[in-house]
DNA sequence: GTACCTGCAAAAGATTTGCATCTTT
DNA sequence: AAAGATGCAAATCTTTTGCAGGTAC
């Protein structure tokens, strides 16, 4: 089981200030584990396979917390669910409108693109601190 | 009282072969007066003004059909509220991180750039419906 | 030891639902 | 007259909160 690699986990925490505590490990290694933004209820599903006794508002404090300290990122949807990601490279989304899947959508060149044009073209007032991009579509048949 | 234009308002309805009630006119025009991306509650209280009895269900009942019949779309926001915006042409929206504000942002040069983009560079197993950039930043000082 | 976390359960907030009644067509 | 909307209130679902006890540092 790759993904949650728990002394990384481990040191993320740290850098923030963060106390390391098992529920906190917990839940970033569900969202890495997970890795189809999870929403709160999935993790403390996924969690309460090996640790039956975590609270659901523990579970929501910690992402909290995460996305405070910018470890983790709200996935936002139509649904009135939220859905969270652990921060890696800088990436978009597909969200397909057959279903509630989100995929992440990397894209060097697509990046560049945008990020060239609004370093020439500004918008009035405005000082852009992050472009997300919400690419809605479906399967290709 | 330019924006919620009645007449327009009765046509559209008709057009998706919707029934014209007072209800729904008074959700269609109040989304188009407030025209900052209300909520529905925003909605309901800007209503019962003029209209004191409509009930929130009926609110969001009359969202969710303009919605399904491509009339208004949802705009998602990380703070656990729907928000509502009509549809007039294709555009972006700019995320205040220190607000609750989101302005309207069209760029016509912009979305070709991206239009051409995506027409070269096709995304593997996925036909594209549509394309939302969520610009987050803060106002200049 | 102190500051901060957690569990629990209750509360709050947003949205949905069921159903009898009323409107639109 | 039939089909579909509305109002109302209760229900549901997600997220937040308060607080006593526990844990990390």
């Amino acid at each position: 089981m790759l993904p949650g690699n728990l002394s990384e986990i481990r040191s993320k925490l740290m850098e923030c200030g963060l106390k390391i505590t098992p529920q906190r490990m917990a839940v970033m290694d569900a969202i890495l584990t997970l890795n189809n933004h999870p929403t709160a209820e999935n993790i403390a599903d996924h969690i309460k396979i090996q640790h039956p006794n975590i609270a659901v508002g523990t579970v929501y404090k910690a992402l909290e917390t995460f996305v405070e300290n910018g470890l983790v990122k709200k996935v936002t949807t139509e649904r009135d669910i939220m859905r969270y990601d652990a921060i890696t490279e800088n990436h978009h989304h597909l969200y397909f409108s057959d279903s509630d899947k989100i995929e992440d959508y990397y894209n060097e060149e697509l990046n560049s693109i945008i990020e060239e044009y609004f370093a020439k073209k500004n918008i009035p007032n405005f000082n852009i601190e992050e472009i997300r991009l919400q690419i809605v579509g479906r399967k290709a048949k």
